[in-house]
DNA sequence: AGCAAACCCGACAATGGTTGTCAGGTAACG
DNA sequence: CGTTACCTGACAACCATTGTCGGGTTTGCT
């Protein structure tokens, strides 16, 4: 229950773009629609991917975003990274300046977290978003008529 | 950094009272000053350990705190679970009544969710507080002498 | 030119969980 | 019978998250 929801949303996103195999590029609109997103959540989220340089995007009518590189080059673990920071589950077992843990030497504990910790990354380093396309299928399975009020 | 201040605090409790080779119970003021943990704060941990059949207490003067079952038959997975509930990443990668994801069929990203889930579940599992206690050295490395005003 | 679509930016209210504390109650030892 | 230490419930302060809004800028179209 530590993913946060604006993480899943730019998960979720990432995805959407990945298996649009369009020429145009989709709108923040169309994205919100297929992932079940509340439109204004999604801009902002799609604003950080954007300075993150994973997706990119294009203004004025007929515009939209589009990844930026490769999906085989798009990592799970960087998106994470972007939205919640270090992936240790606590504060004294991250990679880079880690919290000195206050009962001095001798903390067995913090094996036992980093262990978690590296166990996690390596899973989110090893799924790219070309991995997650081809295990959707190709396309976007799930129809586009969900709720939206408009 | 999505393990709890609380869990946090019950893990080195436990792992305290599992190092205590001595007859004695130990009071929540000594292992509030070995684990640097606020006293009060600590009271209410132990309470929910108490409850969870983890720790036993015995009350007045020369009461104190002490392991309910044998080290080896507490894991840390347990811990974590009576204070954060499920160990999934998100809500839709929960083992039990897992949240519906709007997006319907064709998710790919749950199939990484939930193998971060197993992962995560398989360290914990295996850890158990006599793991742990023998991994710190049999008994307190730190020295008893940390901060305390009174 | 002018309009409308869609991205961009900053700020914000509401929410909810976490953390630490407190006052008072109860059991046990000396 | 008093002190110690566990017990119980409630609570204020804090902090991160979530979703929203108003107004701006760029672009394509008529």
């Amino acid at each position: 229950m530590w993913i946060s929801k604006r993480t899943d949303y730019a998960t979720r996103a990432l995805l959407a773009l990945a298996l649009s195999h369009d020429d145009r590029p989709l709108k923040t609109q169309e994205v919100a629609a297929r992932t079940a997103v509340p439109h204004t959540t999604l801009e902002q989220v799609m604003l950080q991917l954007r300075s993150a340089g994973m997706v990119r995007s294009e203004r004025g009518p007929s515009g939209g975003y589009r990844l930026n590189r490769d999906p085989s080059a798009i990592t799970l673990e960087e998106v994470v990274r972007v939205f919640q920071g270090p992936l240790a589950p606590i504060a004294c077992a991250t990679r880079k300046h880690p919290e000195p843990c206050p009962m001095e030497v001798g903390c067995s504990l913090l094996g036992v977290w980093r262990r978690v910790r590296d166990a996690t990354i390596e899973i989110l380093q090893r799924t790219t978003f070309a991995d997650l396309a081809r295990e959707a299928g190709g396309s976007w399975l799930a129809p586009p008529l969900l709720q939206q009020g408009t």
